[in-house]
RNA sequence: GGCGCAUUCGUCUAGUGGCCUAGGACACCGCCCUCUCACGGCGGCGGCACGGGUUCGAAUCCCGUAUGCGCCUCCA
């Protein structure tokens, strides 16, 4: 029988990124097994739905390259069916009436097990389940009810979802079995944690995927980065392209233990795909970034210097702190950090240059160091703070050629004066 | 409290009874490269939660303890 699996987000908020590693779990074993993978938002629970939030789910699932087979269903849509199935479980004697609510009868003894593709064998004593509602009294299904059955109508063949479900499953069991339903097989994934051991949340850094976005990760980066929490290729293997993810992704090597999500090593990730990045491919990126955060500068000069910042920032949010002084952003150097000799000397070297590029720039700047008998960093280090605001910056010769003789000498006269 | 799940360097992980003197990556430390910062290279620090078994042999299997997490809602 075909794969086929679903993700079940709700409309909650934006798309949590513990969300994401399920969704991503899920999609790798559908797109691995050639089967199919379904988008069902789960809103059963009205109260907490926010109408946005449906929208932005698959805008982010857009963004990070995630697809998924047919349309996008609606828990709601079939709040009519799970009644109907619930009449019938009445009728049959399965499930009974409640203060207008149904309930589905529950045996005593006995156990209710399965085999987890990721945890192996899991039992659950029967007499620890009650009796659930299927159907509150104000005719709504409950999760518990609607989900299985679902599951059910869709053909799910494979329910991969987190480990905080793991208590649901011998319900949904047995009401697929009152249903008359085939039993899913079932994958229990473990759960992403932030550094401090407690859940994943805001006060750790970025939890929604439109915040990774916002702070300049690459979604192939972040994927990658995701897939590597529960799973693994082999004792080496990080870097890998999403056919590759998908050629090896195997529920078999997924493992059962809690990740903790390490932003420094998914910032290390980043760095690694940005730099891989071919230059113009970077460029593109970057001033697509750029924009899309708001941002009005001029664009052929980001082109310039993005080759600068490639090896040296971790993602785009980076750019504008490190590389704004080529724009509106640079900030007030520190005076104590200004030799008014050096940058003299460096003015009336500069104002010589000809032409203003990188070689003889560089020349020019060592050949004064030779001059005042300076090391290079003492001789650079001033001209780079009055250039840029900063003591660290890109190449100080190939800043000063982006930013041409007239700036770059008007901001050494500005520090000298200062 | 009950039930369930989990437990290899600080973190992500490799490991499915001998290949393990436990491998890789991130982080950290040192050195090299170097105009700053990065990148890169080399080296280092650092782990099988604990206790019992089983076995010629256990990180790997079993039991117990501890710890963490989850669920026990007419939440999802």
């Amino acid at each position: 029988m075909a794969v086929r699996v679903r993700a079940a987000p709700s409309p909650t908020g934006s798309l949590h990124i513990g969300g994401v590693h399920t969704f991503l779990f899920n999609w790798l074993n559908a797109r691995h097994e050639g089967g199919e993978f379904r988008l069902r938002i789960e809103n059963t629970d009205t109260g907490r739905e926010v109408v946005e939030a449906v929208e932005q789910i698959q805008e982010s699932l857009r963004w990070l390259g995630l697809d998924w087979d047919g349309p996008v269903t609606f828990q709601l849509d079939r709040a009519e069916r799970c009644r109907i199935e619930a009449r019938r479980l009445v009728e049959e004697g399965k499930a009974y009436e409640d203060e207008g609510a149904i309930r589905i009868r529950m045996p005593d003894e006995g156990v209710t097990g399965w085999e987890d593709l990721v945890r192996g064998r899991i039992e659950y004593p029967n007499e620890k389940l009650e009796d659930l509602v299927a159907i509150r009294s104000d005719g709504r299904p409950t999760y518990n009810f609607a989900s299985p059955v679902e599951d059910w109508l869709d053909g799910i063949t494979h329910v991969i979802r987190g480990e905080d479900h793991i208590s649901n499953t011998p319900k949904q069991i047995k009401i697929l079995e009152a249903l008359g339903a085939p039993m899913p097989e079932y994958a229990h994934l473990a759960n992403i944690f932030g550094p401090d051991g407690r859940k994943l949340s805001k006060r750790h850094g970025a939890v929604g995927v439109d915040e990774f976005r916002a702070e300049g990760y690459l979604p192939d980066a972040l994927v990658n980065f995701l897939a590597l929490i529960g799973w693994s290729y082999d004792d080496r293997t990080e870097i890998m392209t999403r056919d590759e993810l998908i050629e090896r992704f195997t529920l078999d090597r997924v493992g059962a233990s809690p990740g903790v999500f390490d932003y420094v090593k998914l910032a290390d990730l980043n760095g690694k795909y940005l730099r891989a990045l071919p230059p113009d491919k970077y460029a593109d990126a970057l001033v697509g970034y750029l924009r899309e955060r708001g941002y009005e500068w001029d664009e052929d000069r980001v082109r310039r210097t993005a080759p600068l910042v490639q090896e040296k920032i971790t993602r785009f949010g980076e750019y504008p702190i490190f590389a704004g002084f080529f724009f509106d952003g640079m900030p007030q150097p520190d005076p104590a950090l200004l030799d008014p000799e050096v940058l003299a000397a460096a003015h009336e070297a500069l104002a010589e240059v000809e032409p203003f590029d990188v070689s003889s720039i560089e020349q020019a700047l060592r050949a004064m160091a030779d001059r005042l008998e300076l090391k290079p960093r003492q001789a650079f280090q001033p001209v780079r703070v009055a250039v840029t605001g900063s003591t660290v910056s890109p190449g100080l010769f190939e800043s000063l050629e982006v930013l041409g003789r007239d700036e770059s000498l008007a901001r050494i006269t500005a520090a000298g004066k200062a």
